[in-house]
RNA sequence: GCUGGGAUGGGGUAGUUGGUUAUCCUAGGGGAUUGUGGAUCCCCCGACUCGGGUUCAAAUCCCGGUCCCGGCCCCA
């Protein structure tokens, strides 16, 4: 038997018709706060990933050569190739550029609960604006695409890149140096950061206030612990949230990002429902354009585990509008089928969903599936009822019939 | 990469101290019903994850692979 690869799954009919619905959901949201689509290829040179992540990345990535001999690999993420495609083609749009991207990405991980090695990534994008206000409007659309699907449980932590760089920069670290040492607070892996920081001479009292820094969580009072420039720019971020109805944002300054790049406020979104995987959004300010050759240029951004979302809904019962099929057209005899596949015609040009009888079923036979197809109604077409130019409407719940003649069943179907 | 559990018709399952034709439910196709669905009855369709080994005999025991579920590592 053919087997799907590993880590990959097949939509089927109902399973799809949930993912095309949320993504409209999300889709609809970004359009709502002026955000535009882009779409860019499912694989990209192999280059463009190494100079975001750094060369370990390409153990994780589909990476091959073509046939011209070209590192080409398929996308393990949006965020790159959306801000490759602004530096081709958009660095002389008028700013703030507002781009957001649904899509598949692909990496090659051990799968596991809500992690496959095909899966779907909703993200946005706002470059070319700076300060509190274009990271709160990201932030709300963030917090807003995921009200919007329903969630009930989950958190937003805003964070900023800043306090955790000052503060090492002030206990004597040098910026290449930090990366390492962010990495493990990000994991709250004091036991690993301990020995790290205390190998660059930083002293107990200085480490300590460190890890007290990196536990500190909680509301808007926090940000007394960070004073100076950070602490007003996240209580304005905060206060531009509140404003526009975002108001359940724990401030966490452990939220970190090892990545030289990020720049400014960091934020995270988690379903606690899922375990291991509990992620549903990642996002924060970066200067990634001129790693590509671009401009520098402010970006504030995030990506959206759309499988992971989806999961969590699913845990919650959310259940997504079903689409029915208005109407299902039932031939009594052979001899009608010809004006039968008139009718049927004459609704779907009309755009109402109409679907017909093509297992030669008598009757009893086709109103049985056109009640297990979830049909609203049946429309009887027999040779009673062409005789006098009309046809039976049957609503398949109530079992209530009429008789429609001919020329309104359009209008019918339409009222 | 490490680790625990698992895999029986399309879906859900019984059977696993080796022993006839692998159980039941559901879904699907047809009939009972020559113009009225959801009920009932009947018929049909359809499965032991793959490969090797042990044995007179393997769904069942052993080894290996694949895939799935969970945890760790990783997570741009």
């Amino acid at each position: 038997m053919a087997q799907r690869p590993r880590g990959t799954r097949d939509f089927l009919p109902d399973e799809m018709e949930r993912r095309r619905h949320y993504e409209g959901v999300l889709r609809r949201r970004a359009e709502t706060f002026g955000f535009r689509e882009i779409s860019t290829p499912i694989f990209e040179e192999t280059e463009l990933f190494v100079a975001r992540s750094g060369p370990n990345i390409v153990e994780e990535l589909y990476a091959f050569e073509d046939k011209g001999g070209r590192g080409i690999s398929l996308r393990p993420e949006l965020t790159a190739p959306a801000i490759r495609l602004y530096v081709n083609g958009m660095s002389n749009d008028p700013k703030p550029v507002k781009a957001f991207y649904f899509g598949q990405c692909f990496r090659y991980e051990r799968p596991q609960s809500g992690r496959y090695r095909e899966f779907f990534q909703f993200g946005a994008e706002l470059i070319g604006g700076s300060g509190p206000e274009s990271d709160a409007e990201v932030i709300a659309l963030a917090a807003a695409m995921v009200r919007d699907l329903g969630l009930k449980n989950y958190k937003v932590r805003l964070g900023h890149i800043g306090v955790l760089r000052d503060r090492l920069a002030s206990v004597g670290i040098p910026g290449d140096g930090m990366a390492e040492i962010l990495q493990k607070l990000d994991k709250k892996a004091f036991d690993e950061a301990r020995p790290i920081l205390e190998s660059r001479g930083v002293g107990d009292a200085d480490i300590e206030s460190i890890f007290g820094l990196v536990s500190t969580v909680g509301g808007p009072e926090v940000l007394s612990a960070v004073p100076g420039e950070i602490g007003e720019y996240m209580g304005r971020v905060l206060a531009l949230l509140d404003a526009m109805g975002v108001g359940d944002v724990e401030v966490d300054l452990g939220v970190v990002r090892g990545l030289d790049y990020y720049t400014g406020i960091v934020f995270e979104m988690e379903a606690p429902a899922l375990g291991a995987e509990k992620q549903i959004c990642g996002g924060g300010s970066y200067a990634l354009a001129e790693v590509f050759g671009g401009e520098p240029v402010f970006t504030t951004g995030f990506a959206i585990g759309f499988d992971r979302i989806l999961l969590a809904m699913e845990k919650e019962g959310l259940e997504h509008p079903r689409k029915a099929l208005r109407a299902y057209i039932v031939p009594v005899s052979d001899d009608v089928r010809v004006e039968a596949a008139r009718i049927v015609a004459s609704l779907r040009d009309a755009g109402i969903s109409a679907d017909i009888d093509l297992m030669d079923r008598k009757m009893g036979r086709a109103l049985k599936h056109a009640s297990s197809v979830g049909a609203e109604k049946a429309v009887i077409v027999g040779a009673k009822e062409l005789s006098q130019g009309v046809a039976t409407v049957r609503d398949m719940e109530s079992g209530e019939q009429s008789e429609v003649p001919l020329d309104c069943l359009v209008d019918h179907f339409l009222s």
